[in-house]
DNA sequence: AGTGTTTTGCAACCATGTTGCAAATAAGTT
DNA sequence: AACTTATTTGCAACATGGTTGCAAAACACT
């Protein structure tokens, strides 16, 4: 049952339980692919207010519970992180794929972000690779 | 001059010349780093609506002049095209960096993004790659 | 200078995101 | 179960970002 885990996964990063939280992470786990705020609001049938929307969506970010994906369109997406991200530090150094037929994000949690050599001065604290295609679903 | 350049660049692109592009098109040259609507808004004084920075922008765009930096603030930036650039086909293949010290996002022209290899079924488009750190003038 | 075309500014609009505050709800205690 | 306190929510109000239609102004060309 997604109810239980839903609990499970409130109570570990020590947030107090309600039906707006339960409901986005359900979103979240039932959904595979990046949501953005519209989409949350959409799927939970106006039930929450748009700013529990964003104020839940800032505290699983900062819990750790999701990372957020950026976009060429300036339209930010959010996805679950896995169960080894914690408290803003987050080890979600994959790769993320938009499809440019379905408009889909998703977490290419195999792919790792390659390292780069940076000339001479600059120093990097963090990495974004955004790839744009056609995905797999799409392409057959 | 700068201002017989600014001429020609829009000549060569079938632009008008018109205040607002060359106002425009001057910003971007005498800065070096990617401007956001709203810097260039700020350093034109005011001096043009709102709707003509958009729409020039947009008309840039679409002539190859400039090239749209997707940032993880959700904040759109952009910055000149090398001068192989034209109408949608753009050779930008290059790593933006972004400094958290003092926020300039530049062009790192010499630095390539690299191939990567995808699961079978994606086929990829675009790739932008975009390291937030601390730059080069920061850092010292 | 005169003409047709393109660009601009304005007004009005919609989307996205933020803040302060009072009411509602959850968690811990008796 | 009722009580108490701390946290969360919804509402209103606001700020910023971005789009469109349309008439006036500026541009390019003869
Ligand atoms: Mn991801
Ligand atoms: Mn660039
Ligand atoms: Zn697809
Ligand atoms: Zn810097």
């Amino acid at each position: 049952m997604v109810n239980k885990k839903v609990d499970e996964l409130l109570k570990k990063n020590h947030l107090s339980i309600t039906g707006g939280r339960k409901k986005i992470l359900e979103l979240f786990l039932q959904h595979d692919g990046a949501l953005s705020h519209s989409d949350i609001e959409k799927k939970a049938g106006g039930k929450f207010d748009r700013v529990t929307v964003y104020r839940t969506l800032q505290t699983f970010l900062e819990k750790g519970l999701i990372h957020s994906i950026p976009t060429a369109d300036n339209s930010i997406r959010y996805a679950l992180c896995k169960d080894d991200c914690s408290g803003g530090h987050h080890h979600d150094d994959h790769v993320h794929f938009i499809c440019n037929a379905c408009g889909n994000t998703v977490c290419l949690e195999g792919v790792t972000v390659p390292t780069i050599e940076l000339p001479g001065g600059y120093v990097s604290m963090q990495v974004d690779m955004l790839i744009s295609g056609v995905c797999k679903s799409c392409n057959q």
